[in-house]
DNA sequence: GAGTGGTCTAGACCACTTT
DNA sequence: AAGTGGTCTAGACCACTCT
């Protein structure tokens, strides 16, 4: 019944609760309409013009009830075309405790894997690279950033930092970083990541085609060769809506799990 | 020079760029205003009505380019107050791969905790918790929120679900769910997480202490007994500004937890 | 060209905090 | 009482998409 799609705002003025803010409400509304199934994904919002005319409320209420639940994942909007119901993602679960490749990991899933060579080069070292990488002043780090595509959505964005000695030629990595390292017998055997999460800026947010300001994952990953030497150092941008990392927690050493208030 | 932040939103217009949103050329003046130190953590912006008028544009594209700020973590606002630099949030390091109590870890930080109970008591179980959990529909589900304060700033909300049969006084609970637990002998010894990033809710959000919209972590946590029972089920929504997770990943790991069949 | 979202304006009133 | 952010209006023009 997508044709009643629009009694949800031309009775919307008569529900309304007194108290709470319009846009508020609106948004309760819409949201309403999308959970109780009214409107499936895909389909298409009456355009903003036409949801104020029917709520008989201004255009920029509207807006401001459309944006909120556009970063909160609930709707899409595109330029010229309309607003519709966002399409239900299907996350990618990824472990934190092996560590894989993403080319590995997507294949082992059945999905189609394509990156988008955002960098790739040799640079003078950044400060922060000369300690975590170890270098020297003179030496060059080879950065390698790409965009993750799996089934035609962006994933993720992955800027990875290493020492030239270990990645002579950055131009020479094909799909797997991984796999590039190993033939030099250079594949890390162990990594420490940390994990956070933060809004979405303009840059990253057009490359993993969302909304500015929905939320993403941060994640800095340092890995390890089994001699101990770090290897490779990395900065990746997830997307939120489309992974979830799954850890299992165990209880170490006995005894220490009782709170004391 | 906190005087000289005035400037710059009186050369505003002249420094303008013609291609781009002016909201986005003034979040950009802001955003380097306080990446260079002009104004730093607390210092009080100009009125939004200041900023237009100096800017020679409009209150609400102001707004927008402040709320966006707000958003990202980089002001806060205080209603009836005034703008401010928001103040560098020390972020707290949690591991992933073992499972510690809440109170204990931030004790060894040395900081101050509390909590405030946001629900404590019996229901009838969801869907959702008769499946984990294992419950019949006759049986009774506790359930224990609460909202985590580490020196006076709220960092989580957890909300933890468990069988009535192991915890059928959930009023009983004093400040650790885990010291109550073991006196039963129901002490969980392995957990698995999943971890994924969203944009908070109203609700969230005021909990939290945060604009609306701004990231948060959403975990998931499935906790085992020794014999291998489920004996909780916990959501939590942590502050993406103050949370770093930290997980250790190896090559090859004998107990893989993120495959599906 | 018609329709859509994206940006912007110049006001207005309300709710809240500060003095 | 004065000043602040929070909400809301009724317009306008631009950039984009669809057909």
């Amino acid at each position: 019944m997508i044709e009643d799609a629009g009694q949800i705002f031309s009775t919307f003025k008569q529900t309304a609760q007194g108290g709470a803010p319009l846009y508020l409400q609106l948004k309760k509304s819409i949201e309403d309409a999308v959970n109780r199934g009214l409107i499936g994904p895909g389909d298409a919002l009456p355009s903003e013009r036409d949801i104020a005319l029917k709520a008989d409320i201004s255009r920029v209420t509207v807006r401001k009830a459309v944006q909120d639940l556009v970063k909160g994942g609930v709707l899409v909007q595109r330029h010229g075309s309309g607003t519709f119901v966002a399409p239900r993602m299907e996350r990618v679960e990824q472990s934190l405790s092996r560590l894989t490749s993403f080319t590995e990991d997507m294949a082992r899933r059945g999905m189609s894997v394509r990156s988008q060579w955002l960098d790739r080069g040799l640079y003078a070292p950044s400060p922060e690279e000369m300690m975590v990488l170890g270098l020297s002043s003179n030496e060059l780090v080879a950065r390698v950033a790409r965009l993750r595509i799996a089934n035609d959505t962006p994933l993720a964005i992955e800027r990875a930092a290493l020492s030239a000695r270990v990645l002579p030629d950055p131009a020479a990595v094909a799909a797997s970083l991984y796999a590039t390292l190993q033939t030099g017998g250079n594949r890390p055997v162990r990594a420490v990541q940390r994990i956070s999460a933060a809004n979405l800026g303009e840059e990253d947010s057009r490359l993993l085609e969302v909304a500015p300001g929905v939320a993403g994952l941060h994640i800095e990953r340092i890995s390890y060769l089994a001699s101990g030497k770090v290897i490779e150092f990395t900065r990746s941008i997830y997307r939120g809506d489309a992974y979830d990392f799954v850890a299992e927690l165990r209880l170490s050493e006995p005894g220490n799990i009782g709170d004391r208030p």
